[in-house]
DNA sequence: AGCCAGGTCTGCG
DNA sequence: CGCAGACATGGC
């Protein structure tokens, strides 16, 4: 067992945990032999993820491995809790549900994902560029960002700027050369609304729920939805539970007993529904559902 | 070649 | 409130 590297859990399932769409900052690289690792950028560290005998590791490629990391990398990673019986715990809750039949067998291969706790600015920023919006832009324009007003950690990594930092970059350079579109204008306001804020965001991990969602709405480009995500992926409130067209649509067919197919269920029912049925595991619940459906749409 | 995308904002009944 | 349209950009 190498002493620089940290073990993930066996069940670890990085293209679901990695490139499912909570994050943007990790990408698919193959190793000498045809063998899959996977790259990323969290805050100051550049890591890679790789199989040593059937069993992820995370490597530091950028940093010494010591203690203080090893237990950052776990906090990053989720290791103190138990997905096992979080997964278990899920998997009853949805069978529970009128509308779930089928949806066992999509669900249970989902095991290996986990909710990695991020960053909250890069979530905010992340999540305003993914409206109306493809995964695979979206991670570039994170990482031209990136690239240009971020601290460079290697020869081609580097870390996502500060709220500071993206506040001194005028509208029009977001848009020319970054290519964020008509987001320019929420992302300029954005970071200075934050960065002119510091007393409130420094300690905004410690905020209420309710509270934050209040100040995150208040964003510019920042609607329901958005909120959500940076709650979840960003402050890891595992009952937040953003609702996007992939989300409406499983949880329309999972409560369909209670409302006839032609009434469409608004946003509201659908988030008091995830609070009933899914409780403090809404979020994952949501990653399943979000994850299950684009498997549905790939292989129908 | 178009269509469309992890929505949000604006303006109107 | 609920609904319609616009919205920059580029992958598929």
């Amino acid at each position: 067992m190498p002493n620089d590297t940290v073990a993930l859990p066996a069940a670890f399932n990085p293209e679901l945990t990695l490139l499912g769409g909570q994050a943007f900052r990790w990408e698919a690289r193959l190793a000498p032999g045809g063998k899959a690792t996977y790259q990323g950028v969290v805050e100051d560290a550049v890591m890679t993820v790789a199989q040593i005998q059937g069993r992820w590791h995370v490597r530091l490629v950028n940093h010494a491995l010591t203690t203080e990391r090893r237990c950052w990398l776990a906090h990053y990673f989720d290791l103190d809790r138990d997905y096992a019986g979080v997964h278990a715990t899920l998997v009853k809750r949805l069978a529970r549900m009128p509308g779930a039949t089928g949806l066992a067998d999509e669900v249970a291969p989902l095991a290996g994902l986990r909710l990695l706790r991020q960053p909250w600015f890069e979530v905010l920023v992340s999540f305003v560029i993914s409206a109306n919006n493809h995964l695979p832009r979206i991670r570039q324009i994170i990482n031209i960002i990136s690239r240009k007003f971020g601290t460079p950690l290697t020869q081609d990594a580097y870390a996502f700027p500060t709220p500071a930092a993206l506040a001194t970059v005028p509208a029009t350079v977001l848009r020319t050369e970054c290519r964020v579109g008509y987001r320019d204008r929420y992302l300029h306001q954005l970071a200075q609304s934050i960065a002119g804020h510091g007393q409130f965001w420094n300690q905004a991990a410690t905020c209420p729920t309710d509270d934050l969602r209040q100040r995150l709405i208040a964003l510019p480009g920042v609607g329901p939805k958005v909120a959500e995500c940076v709650l979840l992926f960003g402050f890891h409130r595992w009952e937040a539970f953003p609702i996007d067209v992939w989300v409406r649509r499983a949880m329309t067919a999972l409560l369909a007993a209670q409302a006839p197919a032609h009434c469409r269920l608004t946003d509201r029912h659908i988030a008091e529904a995830a609070a009933t049925h899914f409780g403090t595991l809404a979020g994952l619940a949501q990653q399943y559902l979000f994850e299950a459906l684009r498997r549905r749409r790939h292989q129908p």
